[in-house]
DNA sequence: TTGGAAAAATGAACACTGTTCATTTTCTTT
DNA sequence: AAAGAAAATGAACAGTGTTCATTTTTCCAA
């Protein structure tokens, strides 16, 4: 019996070199810029190896993917802590850009690339961000118990929460702050984000 | 002399040619996946002929890019016929994302693809998009001359509002407003917006 | 310990990509 | 019509994702 599990270990630590080395790559070069001949290469295995633990590169892709909602969710632990549902808002909004900023490649690979976003293929991911997703619902809810957002529907103002902080990442992981000439993008997303909050407070 | 001429016309025209050819696939295939092959095809050409009217892949992208900003500065002209300054950033706020959601793969181009994104290469593009921001700066600036946003920062509210609407585009773009299931995108964006612009008015 | 089955890894091959360039075709002028 | 210039070609190169017949390694029973 040992030999079958030491098998599914050794497959699982496989997969796991190819994910590492994968993302290491992705996240210096992009995913189109990376080529499993590269991934095979680092971990010095051959081309066709790859295809043994994951069935396309699309594959690795929603591995990672998944890694990184994981990672989200893990920085979003602190606001259990958090009891006033206003406070608990916006702190979710600040560790969801430092996330962002702190994760470039990660945000990027989990909200802006272009990738096949079809819930069949990737129905792990889309429970995660739902869960997230309803998450911030409920903390909008108790904001409205709290006497915020009178009358107003708690799924349109998450979208347009989500968006606010959502663009300001993306402008930002996109190098389209680059507009802004003379100015630090970090600085425009602190400001950006502190104005978005006291707008939030007075809704 | 009429040679010459000519010569230059039909230079210009057979750049054309290929740009509209490029779009229309593009926005068919995306980028990533439409080949010069496919697109010297298009127009009953040979590969080769493409390269004598654009140095490589990227110029047919940055050409369309411009394109996109001439089509978005085209769609804000509405916006000289609004006085009040408020109704006119909400204008504005709604015609840039009407053109986000009808010319998404445009849109797509122009903010969300990863391009090379070097001024050096594109600095008639920069150009307009500085031009669009200092307008919307501006608009912000009479809205403060009116009595709104008192005491705040143009630049950094400009920020702030652009990153809502493109985050809301991008969202839309890339397909990640299915994580509501059973609501409309088109929805989504057009209750979103509406809170925002009370927000806005209200800060 | 050895034979053979099963699992794992290989790397050549296929059809595709962007790009280059010697060659051929077409046009213009003398 | 001949010569020269401009335009178009398509084969070739080095790269891509992916497949699969072949080889190597691992395992267990005889």
């Amino acid at each position: 019996m040992s030999i079958i599990a030491r098998r599914q270990r050794e497959r699982t630590e496989m997969r796991q070199l190819i994910l590492d080395a994968a993302r290491s790559i992705f996240l210096e070069k992009g995913y189109d810029h990376t080529s499993i001949r590269t991934i095979a290469e680092r971990i010095e295995y051959s081309p066709g190896t790859i295809y043994l633990y994951f069935k396309e590169k699309d594959d690795i892709f929603h591995a990672l993917h998944e890694e990184g909602f994981r990672r989200l969710l893990e920085s979003m632990q602190p606001l259990l802590h958090v009891q006033d549902p206003m406070e608990r808002l916006k702190a979710m909004g600040r560790l969801y850009l430092d996330f962002a900023l702190k994760n470039k490649d990660f945000y990027d690979l989990m909200f802006i690339m272009q990738a096949p976003m079809n819930m069949e293929k990737d129905p792990c991911n889309w429970e995660m961000g739902s869960h997230t997703l309803d998450f911030l619902k409920s903390v909008i809810r108790d904001c409205q118990k709290a006497g915020y957002f009178k009358g107003k529907d708690a799924e349109d103002l998450s979208f347009m929460v989500w968006s606010t902080v959502h663009g300001m990442a993306a402008l930002f992981c996109r190098n389209r702050c680059q507009v802004y000439e003379n100015r630090e993008a970090l600085d425009l997303v602190e400001k950006g984000f502190t104005y978005f909050s006291e707008m939030l407070e007075r809704y």
